[in-house]
DNA sequence: ATGTCCATGTAATCCGTTACATGATTAT
DNA sequence: ATAATCATGTAACGGATTACATGGACAT
């Protein structure tokens, strides 16, 4: 149920609409908690039934009407009572690994492929944090919320870089398993 | 839908009742791929429907009967064409980051005990981890499978080592912010 | 007595994904 | 022309979680 959470957080920031905060979780928080447009819309209107956050509806010329969600006083009182709350262990579901499990039933070269595509991926994940962390925080001075933001960002560059190793050493693993 | 795939992988290495299923998504298997009993016994239920594996029950005294599964060869030509598709990314969902993100709007002593509890459950997943290697895999001669499971296991091994570095040096991150 | 292990499941609810749907503006 | 951007959603389906349900064996 923590995408209401998340959801509010990015609303203490400023309000926004469903198309802002969509475009949020692809980006920015999404690196730590992905949802799309269709659970973003779904999960305001039930936001708004509860209370936690206000709509508001704003005329524009040329586009359609934005719908601006503003936090409300028990929004930031929900936002507190669940940073009291234990986190769940992010829950793990990883094709990749489960091929490396299943190595005698899988086409190897095909496997090889694919560790290549994500080992791609993790960079591209790690370049977009650097570009980031480069814009917004590197030699300024930051607030706590910054501070934050930046503690998690540091977080995912270095699990990022380490991916990126592993993966790789996963790769020199399997050329030993061809070559034998 | 890799649950099947899971599944599927599983049974190539012996047959399995529902039971034996569930303990290994919640260890071996589940290191990768978790999933609860009930997921287990439903999808075993589909996998049965499909052809993908032959269910038969075996008597016991003493103890409720078990329904042992075998894959059948149509379920080894579904393991093998899975190989070849593409994965997806591991989708991720970490409210730990998410409570960083915000941590403007969340209690901060809170926040560092989960992160105590969160190190410690990557610490305890390391030893498990150390525990396996040192059992089945250190100083043998492996066959593919075997060695399959040992890259999965190193590739767990380094990427648990490196979060707990990670979260650690969080943990002094957060200090810096608590005193200023 | 209390709890854990063995072994099977169903039911309700919630979360996530895919597909469908609309329609004007602006850039290539 | 074509595609992307802005901006809103609904509907159907499937996957995951939580709760409920049973019942004997065996250990403390």
């Amino acid at each position: 149920m923590a995408l209401a959470e998340a959801i509010l957080v990015c609303l203490t920031d400023r309000p926004m609409s469903g198309y802002d905060l969509a475009k949020t979780f692809d980006a920015s928080i999404g690196f730590f908690w992905r949802a799309s447009h269709q659970q973003v819309y779904r999960e305001l209107a039930r936001l708004r039934d509860r209370g936690l956050v206000d709509s508001t509806e704003i005329e524009q010329r040329g586009k359609p009407n934005r719908i601006l969600h503003t936090i409300t006083k028990s929004g930031e009182e929900a936002v507190y009572q669940w940073s009291l709350k234990p986190c769940k262990m992010p829950s793990i579901k990883d094709e990749l690994m489960v091929k490396f499990y299943a190595l005698e039933n899988v086409d190897i070269p095909a496997l090889r492929e694919q560790l290549g595509v994500r080992i791609d991926q993790h960079r591209a994940k790690l370049s977009a944090y650097f570009r980031i962390k480069e814009r917004f925080y590197d030699g300024k001075s930051l607030n706590v919320a910054q501070k934050g933001k930046l503690i998690a960002l540091t977080m995912g560059i270095s699990n990022e870089k380490e991916l990126t190793i592993t993966l790789e050493n996963a790769l020199v693993m399997l050329q030993d398993v061809e070559e034998t």
